[in-house]
DNA sequence: GTGTCCTGGTGCAAAGATGCACTCATGAAC
DNA sequence: GTTCATGAGTGCATCTTTGCACCAGGACAC
């Protein structure tokens, strides 16, 4: 699906997720504050230079590079697709964000429990969700008209990662089925509880 | 021993290495003439124009890169050095190049076998080795004196690839010992046998 | 013959990785 | 308070890797 065509793209990718699990492998290991960049240089065999060519700073190495929507999608959405219906195509888009940034899953539940584990870290995950959150509300304000409320907005965004959550839950807890299952039973879920 | 220190050159030489590997392997496994650059380029995960930026042909990678004399160690022996007594002075600088040609001794063997199995490559590989024989009866010369016949030269030239080989067939019969062991009693049962 | 692959090999420009010498902030030692 | 060490982060020159267009020669069809 990404661009794994040529070789630099896939050695680029390679080298960041190296990067990143590494990253994370240490703070789990010994806390945030315990290793330093040149640690991680080493255990990911780039120089301490390379890893300021990959991320802004020691943080987003742990947390990821920051998630950005597609502007296309964006557009398509924008304009009231790709269904019609603003749930579905929410969670449409909220779900390709979540494939391209956590392919593997392994990795984002340790990522996960790294980001707990430091309060700093949370800090920054926390940013940038209302960072991502603020830019979300705009487009569905964009798409559904001015009355569509800000509060309600917020609320739907919050609403769509409650869902996710949910859903990764049940599939660590039943790891068998498809991911799009669960997250089905948990929007049936949401829909009987609030009914 | 070698420079080893900076991140470039551990790189550079495992890039080396790792091109020919594969390419002995490749060569081993279906003959040097079923395999293109570009299943050696996969093989070894770079791209097809580094294969040339490391070696000067396909054969050189087989090969590996050509053996020349260290111009300061020359000098040394030229002016009659390191230690005065020829045969000794001619062993050290052997080992010298035999050590660092053949760091990996199962690669060795790897290496030997597929030259071995290729008429094009053993062709290759007794032109290489009459090219540093050629050059080592000079700078025999250059120290002894021109009464040093090249004959003689040759002669001694020859005895010394010998006293190797024989070293290490005995190293592979009896890993434990040091080669160093194995090498001397190669000398010592070779002038036992001429005395 | 003549075209047409296939493969080895080269030149070149762009992208990526590295080393190194900085700066800046922080915190401990004195 | 000053010094000193440590570690984050940046700028830049240099080296390395890559992609791509290209050429040359051999095999093979027609």
């Amino acid at each position: 699906m990404n661009q794994l065509c040529n070789r630099r793209e896939t050695k680029r990718h390679q080298t960041a997720l190296r990067l990143q699990q590494c990253a994370i492998a240490l703070t789990l290991d010994r806390g945030f504050d315990s290793w330093t960049i040149d640690d991680l240089a080493a255990a990911a065999d780039v120089s301490r230079r390379t890893v300021f060519n990959y991320f802004d700073g020691k943080a987003d190495v742990v947390l990821g590079p920051v998630v950005e929507l597609d502007p296309e999608r964006v557009a398509v959405f924008v304009a009231g697709g790709p269904s019609g219906d603003l749930l579905s195509d929410v969670l449409t888009m909220a779900a390709d964000v979540i494939e391209e940034h956590t392919s593997d899953k392994d990795m984002a539940a340790a990522g996960r429990r790294a980001v707990l584990g430091d309060p700093r870290l949370l800090g920054l995950a926390h940013q940038r969700f209302e960072d991502v959150t603020a830019e979300f509300v705009e487009h569905v304000r964009q798409r559904d008209g001015d009355d569509f409320s800000p509060d309600r907005a917020r609320l739907l965004s919050r609403l769509v990662v409650t869902l996710f959550d949910n859903a990764a839950e049940r599939a660590e807890a039943e790891p068998g089925r498809p991911f799009a299952e669960h997250f089905d039973a948990a929007v049936r879920d949401a829909r009987d509880v609030l009914a």
